[in-house]
DNA sequence: CAAGCCCAACTGGCATGTCAGATAGATTTT
DNA sequence: AAAATCTATCTGACATGCCAGTTGGGCTTG
């Protein structure tokens, strides 16, 4: 491989407006992605570029390049010479999220009691906390999930710290699927998410950080436990 | 937008001998993401499709796989109609860099002082941790670049969470360039990471989490200080 | 001389075609 | 009948060519 002779700078490009996501391959990616995420897409389809690509009125360039993001995401599995298969996450894969969410959120709860929130973040977290309590008085477990998702990027938007919300984001995305299949079966656990949550948001306000840590590390074992035995109330 | 008329597996890919990277794409990836950690391709330095094809004697289509690649990790910035340039972490991504790992590596060691590592494991610290004295006293701080790498990934390994594993490789790859400059011209910091982290494990031997925990802390902190401090002790 | 313009030379985005590897079913062989 | 083989037809991997958008330098114009 011959050197690279001139590989600095002579020329900068300039930031343009740039649209975001008129691509073909942002479209496959966003469309394929929500079809994975929505359940249309379950775990163990196949799909091929080419019938992708049809279904989507484009080549099967752009639809190589979403492919290969939403594996390096995690979403799916392409063999070579085979094809491609949706993922689902195993059991030691939600373990091991679980896990690192606990690491994560019990410091941002900690930081944020020590740091006392203004009033603007008070506000977002007490209109999403009520609105969790509409959400279960109306039984809605879509809203319910929305929200949930809602109330943890809060907390970690208000560290302020890009790469946590990009890891975080990452995660939440990769284990949505399985909150809505387990939280759908299990009205119970449905139920005992807000709460939880408020108690969380009350140990924030009060500064106590220690307690903040703690009942979100107990929030989200108990979180686990219901993503890792989704049939036990199913039967009931 | 059609309806996927059958998605679901009617083939299951069977899983063959994939030597793991005789592809072009792994290639490029590769040979470029080499050359950006070696400081070969300079941050801003700029890059084109046809270009890298040239130099790796391949077509256009791998290296603009490995440029997506490279693009969602973080190494480079893709303009679209403009060009590919070599990333830099600002200072800001530094911080948050290592706000996230105190979050997660405070985690981890707390949690291997709480279930005592067996003898294997404390053989592997020891070793490294004797490499390291002796790299200190050879000066060589390429050697204990690689180390200090080894020293913190044997403590995520021991975890046991591919998850937490994965999110931290990944943010090493990131920073170590960073720390390659820093490093060179600090040898005073150079010096006071080996102790630092004999007491780390000196604690989590001790079964004390809480003590393994703040050193580690304490220990990030410094090397947030060194990296977002570079040119101080290189002016003296 | 300065400001505006225009054009040639880049860039990445995408469509398309070719190819080797893998699969499944029919066919042949034993 | 069972085992081996052949073959049609899938798959992704890659090469190539065309296109629009962008850029910077030279030209025109004031």
């Amino acid at each position: 491989m011959p050197a690279p002779e001139s590989t600095h700078a002579t020329r900068q490009p300039h930031r343009t407006a740039e649209g975001g996501g008129n691509l073909l391959r942002i479209k496959a990616y966003t469309e394929l992605k929500a079809r994975i995420l929505t359940g249309d897409l379950e775990p163990g389809a196949f799909l091929s570029e080419r019938q992708v690509a049809g279904w989507l009125a484009m080549s099967k360039t752009p639809v190589r390049a979403a492919f290969e993001r939403l594996e390096s995401e995690g979403f799916i599995t392409i063999s070579p010479q085979q094809g491609v298969v949706v993922r689902d996450l195993s059991v030691a894969e939600i373990a091991d999220h679980f896990e690192l969410r606990a690491a994560l959120e019990c410091f941002v709860v900690g930081r944020l009691a020590d740091s006392k929130l203004d009033a603007a973040q008070r506000a977002l977290l007490d209109e999403n906390l009520d609105a969790q309590q509409v959400a279960i008085e109306e039984g809605s477990v879509q809203d319910q999930i929305r929200l949930d998702g809602e109330f943890h990027q809060l907390l970690f938007r208000f560290m302020g710290n890009a790469e946590l919300m990009r890891v975080m984001t990452q995660m939440r995305e990769r284990i949505l699927r399985v909150i809505q299949r387990a939280l759908t079966r299990n009205r119970e656990r449905f139920r005992t998410i807000y709460p939880e949550h408020r108690s969380i948001v009350k140990a924030i306000y009060a500064g106590d950080g220690k307690l903040a840590a703690q009942l979100m590390g107990l929030h989200l074992e108990n979180g686990k436990q219901t993503l890792l035995l989704p049939s036990r109330t199913a039967a009931l």
